[in-house]
DNA sequence: CCTCATGTTCAACGTTTATTGAACTATTGT
DNA sequence: ACAATAGTTCAATAAACGTTGAACATGAGG
């Protein structure tokens, strides 16, 4: 289920990235998660994401570009992405979500 | 995690009818969910959803009674228990959430 | 063609998690 | 005091999960 794929901290975290990515309506590619966890471990947790119908990949060349499937999950679950991202940014400190992909202070 | 918690399907079932239940403004006990899975595991189950803040249990006698912490909730996750439980409500009769204690007709 | 870069798949390992039954605590009613 | 009821705690087991490295596939570029 949707939930269980949001409750692995990984997971939720490419989740947040990609949501983040939403705004300038661009898609990620798989290097750009190589902060939270190792190559083999990304395509594990990316295929979870796939599965339950979080996000989808688009094929380019060497790369695979994903996004969120937004509306998808907008219909079947109304609200339960904007809650959770939204709970989940309150959290990114405390829970270091961003620290390693994102900020490039804090090092 | 809340996520986490609410990722496991007897748990979610939990929260579902503690949902149900705050319409009539009474609370439920542990033997009411019966139906769910033995005493032992019901208390495993309860222990993590306390241990989340999702729920509380107030001891009256030799019965525990259960309700949602929906404020706490609502302030720290705003959004998130409704999104949960709107969506869990439309997969009710999928995942049999009600059927073992709530729905006596299709049996 | 050869090599490098990007990801996926597979097998293995260790950890966490859910589930079960038995033993235990505590309260109510007789 | 006794038995019955309502839950919890504990130890053990089996299944699921995340993590890792090695092998593999595929497209880009010299």
């Amino acid at each position: 289920m949707v939930l269980d794929c949001l409750s692995d901290p990984i997971r939720l975290a490419i989740v947040y990235q990609l949501a983040q990515q939403e705004r300038v309506s661009s898609e990620l590619c798989c290097g750009d998660f190589s902060g939270l966890a190792g190559k083999s471990n990304l395509a594990y947790h990316f295929a979870k994401l796939r599965e339950c119908g979080l996000m989808l990949t688009r094929v380019a060349g060497t790369n695979r570009f994903m996004r969120l499937r937004r509306e998808d999950l907008d219909t079947r679950f109304p609200g339960l992405l904007d809650a959770v991202i939204n709970s989940a940014s309150k959290d990114a400190d405390r829970l270091q979500l961003l620290s390693e992909c994102e900020v490039t202070a804090a090092g």
